[in-house]
DNA sequence: AATCCGAGCAACCGCAGCGGT
DNA sequence: TACCGCTGCGGTTGCTCGGAT
């Protein structure tokens, strides 16, 4: 794989850009737009390699950029997505209307990482530290600890309840061919490139998810094994309530390629929401458990897109492949399936316990 | 006033992945 | 299938600035 050398040429100014390369490069991109990045600094007029190029302008010249201070909402937005996914910035970017990931990246190494420290919390595991938490012999040392713990564990609900490990399991199998990731965070099939470019920018994401049982769980290969989720059409309705239905056959089998094998989906309900650019996208689940009866309803979105982000969304999960062709968890991350479940459980029981008992809106930053 | 030092942030670097040939 | 070009991402660097000494 040839690396870009585009950096590497001599004669390429480096450093910080001077207001006449800005008025250049927005100049240029106005009116012709980018195209090939490594062909622009040429027709611009830059003395510039492409890839320098392309990050001012993402990162500092695009016009619909927020700059300045990260509002209370944007921080608990960020640390809940980080708490999610891991350090991949540019997923949670798109959940912040018009910040880069640089600059989310930046933010969090600056100030949020070094709160989350102080409070005795882990930034990257995002669990309380023990020996910050607790003594030897596991009683609590202070009640400030115990405080800080409830209330960041709290808003650590907030991202996590929209989120439920069964309906992540559900949608890796839809999507199939998740991979393992060496870091524990999750390497899904499906493409994020796409996600927060050029059409769609701040969504944010809610699931809920009722409390009958998700579908049983589909072979690894799953559904759309190019990542596609085919079953779902978007339906355009610029804020009128009609919705796409798409109904057919309740039966796993024929949607995904004929390899897997067939599931009958129980009862279930979803809700998702989603806003984006033009927020308000709902996609909800009603009836019997089957990707045709998904129904779809948006306004002013980039279709293409939504699909795919809301689904990636869906899949912010710190766990791996865990799930094989039968419908049982599968053991591929060192522990054994039954562990994970009961790991899971007993997560998920800690911290709606914490929740239970701690006021849900309090103030944490 | 000069120097030091840390915080903040813009920019760079190298790698991975994707599409085209 | 292998190679190449290109883009995007995340980690890191290094410059700037402001506060402390």
């Amino acid at each position: 794989m040839g690396r870009s050398p585009c950096c590497d040429k001599v004669g390429l100014k480096k450093g910080p850009w001077t207001p006449e390369e800005d008025q250049k490069l927005l100049a240029y991109i106005e009116e012709h737009g980018h195209g090939s990045w490594r062909a622009l600094p040429a027709k611009a007029g830059l003395q510039r390699c492409g890839k320098s190029c392309r990050l001012r302008w993402t990162n500092y010249l695009r016009p619909d950029i927020k700059r300045g201070k990260f509002s209370l909402q944007e921080e608990q937005t960020i640390i809940q997505l980080h708490a999610l996914l891991g350090n991949r910035w540019s997923a949670i970017a798109t959940h912040l209307p018009k910040r880069t990931d640089n600059e989310i990246k930046n933010y969090w190494n600056t100030h949020l990482k070094k709160r989350l420290a102080k409070m005795g919390i882990d930034p990257v595991t995002h669990k309380p530290k023990n020996d910050t938490l607790l003594s030897s012999d596991g009683q609590s040392k202070n009640a400030a600890n115990l405080s800080h713990m409830a209330q960041w564990e709290s808003a650590r609900l907030e991202a996590e309840a929209r989120l439920p490990q069964r309906s992540v399991d559900v949608l890796k199998a839809w999507n199939g061919g998740w991979s393992k990731s060496s870091e524990g965070n999750i390497g899904n099939g499906l493409n994020t490139t796409g996600i927060g470019g050029d059409h769609l920018e701040s969504p944010t994401s809610t699931l809920t998810f009722s409390e009958n049982a998700p579908p049983p769980i589909m072979n690894s290969s799953g559904i759309g094994g190019d990542n596609s989720i085919p079953m779902i059409e978007l339906v355009e309705t610029s804020g009128s309530s009609e919705t796409g239905i798409i109904k057919g056959e309740h039966d796993w089998k024929t949607l995904g390629n004929s390899s897997h094998h067939h599931h009958h989906m129980p009862e279930n309900s979803v809700s998702f929401t989603s806003s984006l650019h033009h927020p308000d996208m709902t996609i909800s689940m009603e009836g019997p458990w089957s990707p045709e009866s998904l129904r779809l309803n948006s306004s002013h979105i980039h279709a293409g897109n939504v699909v795919e982000e809301g689904f990636t969304n869906l899949l912010l999960s710190d766990s791996g492949d865990r799930l094989s062709d039968s419908g049982k968890e599968s053991d591929n991350s060192g522990g054994s399936g039954s562990d994970y479940y009961e790991d899971n459980k007993n997560y998920w029981n800690s911290i709606l316990n914490l929740v239970n008992s701690s006021p849900t809106d309090s103030p944490m930053f």
